[in-house]
DNA sequence: TAACCTGTTCACGC
DNA sequence: GGCGTGAACAGGTT
C-alpha cells in the first residue's frame, strides 16, 4: 500500500537483504507493461551488476548499481517486494525477479501490474522530466509555500500533485488535512500563510511518526483519521477523534477523502 | 455479486 | 497553459 512511508520501508528491506549482490538474471512477466524500458536491453543493463546504495525521493525509489546506473522502481498502489531463496516461497504476483549468485532472490510483487520499473542514468535528470518536486521529508517551507500559492486547484489536489511535494498520497493528504484543520475543498492561492505553516508541519510530523511506525497503520495514534477508513475490522468508529461529529466521506478532487466538517470548516 | 480502491497518466472540455 | 472530470490500467477485497 505504498505512500512514502511504505517505499521508505522496501528501501530499508533492500538495503537490509540485496545489497553487495552480484544480479545473475531476472525475468520478467509482462515486461512490455511493467518496464520501462525493452526487455533485453533490461537484462543486459542489470546482469551482473550489484545494488551498492539506494535514494528515495517521495514514492519513487532507486537502487544504485555499481556501474553507476541507477535500479528505477515505482510501486504504483499495490506494489511490495519479497527477498526468498526457495521456488515454493515465491510470493503471488511475484511478476519479476532478479535471481542474485548466492541463491536468493528478490520478487517484485505486481498484484494489479500498476508498477514500474527502469533503468536510469541521473536519478536528477529522471526526477525532473517526471516533474516530480522535493520529497516531503526536505522541501523547505519557502518551496512548499510558493508551489501552494500558485496554484488554483483545491488544496486536497494539490497535496497529491508530486510536482508540488513528493511522497503524499490520499490517505496521508486526508490526515495532514485533518490535523491541520483545513478543509479539503479550500483553494490552495487562498490559504493563509499560517494554514500552510500547520499543514506543512503537520505533513512532517504525520511522515515522520508513520517511518517510525514502519508504515503500520495499525500502530497510529487514536487520533489520526487513518483509522476510519475501514481498517481494524470496525474497531474504530466513523466519528471525528476530536468532536465525535460524523465524518464526511465524500469524492474530493477524485478522491474518496475524509473530513471533519466541523474541525475543517470552509472559511 | 457488484462496488470500491492506496497511484499515475491521458484525453477532453472549458 | 491551468484546472476539473472521468477513464483506463487489473485484480483484491468487502
Amino acid at each position: 500500500m505504498p505512500e512514502l512511508p511504505e517505499v521508505e520501508t522496501y528501501r530499508s528491506y533492500l538495503t537490509g537483504t540485496c545489497l553487495q549482490q552480484v544480479i545473475v538474471g531476472v525475468d520478467t512477466e509482462d515486461p512490455k507493461k511493467l518496464l520501462l524500458l525493452p526487455e533485453t536491453e533490461f537484462q543486459e543493463r542489470i546482469k551482473n551488476r550489484k545494488m551498492v546504495g539506494s535514494r528515495r525521493v517521495g514514492k519513487n525509489l532507486f537502487m544504485e548499481l555499481d556501474n553507476g546506473e541507477w535500479l528505477y522502481m515505482h510501486f504504483g498502489m499495490t506494489g511490495d517486494v519479497h527477498y526468498y531463496r526457495d521456488h515454493a516461497d515465491k510470493p503471488k504476483h511475484a511478476r519479476i525477479v532478479f535471481y542474485f549468485e548466492n541463491g536468493f532472490k528478490l520478487g517484485f510483487i505486481c498484484p494489479r501490474k500498476f508498477e514500474r520499473i527502469g533503468i536510469v542514468e541521473n536519478v536528477d535528470a529522471f526526477l525532473k522530466q517526471k516533474k516530480v518536486n522535493e520529497d516531503v521529508l526536505s522541501i523547505s517551507f519557502l518551496d512548499f509555500k510558493t508551489q501552494l500559492q500558485k496554484r488554483k486547484s483545491i488544496v486536497k489536489t494539490t497535496l497529491l500533485d508530486q510536482s508540488v511535494v513528493a511522497g503524499i498520497g490520499n490517505w496521508i493528504a486526508d490526515d495532514v488535512l485533518f490535523k491541520s484543520k483545513v478543509n479539503p475543498s479550500a483553494i490552495s492561492s487562498n490559504l493563509s500563510e499560517s494554514s500552510i505553516k500547520r499543514i506543512f508541519d503537520a505533513m512532517l510530523e504525520i511522515v515522520k511518526l508513520a517511518i517510525e511506525k514502519d508504515a503500520n497503520y495499525v500502530d497510529f495514534p487514536a487520533e489520526y483519521l487513518i483509522h476510519a477508513r475501514g481498517w481494524g475490522k470496525h474497531e474504530y468508529s466513523s466519528e471525528c477523534p476530536n468532536c465525535t461529529t460524523e465524518l464526511s466521506i465524500e469524492k474530493i478532487g477524485g478522491r474518496t477523502t475524509f473530513y471533519c466538517t466541523n474541525c475543517q470548516p470552509l472559511t
